[in-house]
DNA sequence: AGATGATCATTA
DNA sequence: TAATGATCATCT
């Protein structure tokens, strides 16, 4: 199993945003076969024990902070990496992970605090065209770009974040399913079914559930292709 | 086909 | 266990 640490060659963290999206944007029609070969790094047949590939990658890249931080990737510029897998077509193949859904401890938080809104301020998306049939040597790079969330798209994303956290405020959190928030929904992060954490419970007892977190939906993530690219 | 719930690797 | 990086597998 290739190893990233080891065998990747240092790259600086890059010192402006200017800078960023410039390396950003010469990795643009590049094959995940080219950049490999340029880290020195196998490539898998497919993602199933390593769906993280992509990210690792582009993150050596482009220089980011590797590590489990829960903190931003380019925290010196506010910038947070996210690569996003697309059809030839243009459009968002899967939700985007966004972070962690708090359970406990929920009294000092507010929207303006959150975990999603830190993570989305600005987000250097890098879409890579990623139908299932493309073996993963074959990927390519589409055109990354820079995005912060307009204040209306803010606003949807205040509204859904504030739903969800109302509904675990008050120990329903096993009663949220994916088909609720209109852009931003809660669904299961974790390494399987059966792993437990700590939240509130319907009668304010600590219960044990099945850790959560916040995704975009592919429908809002489409949209701001849509958007950077002309498509409309 | 698109979306939901489940899952995988790694690090601290 | 919890956080990072996400995609897979299955159902509607």
């Amino acid at each position: 199993m290739p190893s990233f640490q080891s065998l990747s060659p240092n790259v600086e963290p890059p010192r402006s945003e200017a800078e960023l999206l410039q390396r950003a944007l010469s990795l643009a029609g590049r094959s995940f076969a080219e950049i490999a070969q340029q880290h020195q790094t196998g490539i898998p047949q497919h993602l199933r024990k390593q769906k993280g590939w992509g990210g690792m990658l582009m993150e050596l890249c482009l220089g980011a902070s590797a590590g489990s931080k829960p903190e931003q990737d380019f925290p010196h510029l506010g910038v947070e990496l996210k690569t996003i897998p697309i059809s030839t077509k243009g459009r968002a193949l899967e939700s985007t992970y966004v972070a962690i859904t708090p359970l406990l401890e929920l009294k000092g938080i507010d929207w303006q605090h959150s975990n999603v809104r830190l993570k989305l301020a600005k987000v250097l998306w890098v879409p890579i065209i990623a139908e299932r049939g493309i073996p993963v040597a074959e990927r390519v790079i589409s055109t990354p770009f820079l995005w912060s969330p307009s204040p209306a798209q803010e606003a949807m994303l205040q509204k859904d974040w504030e739903d969800h956290m109302e509904l675990i405020s008050l120990g329903k959190i096993d009663t949220i399913t994916a088909h609720q928030g209109e852009i931003l929904q809660i669904r299961p992060k974790a390494a399987n079914s059966k792993v437990r954490t700590q939240a509130t419970g319907p009668n304010g007892q600590i219960i044990a559930t099945l850790p959560r977190g916040f995704y975009l939906r592919s429908r809002f993530t489409s949209g701001l292709l849509a958007d950077h690219f002309g498509l409309n």
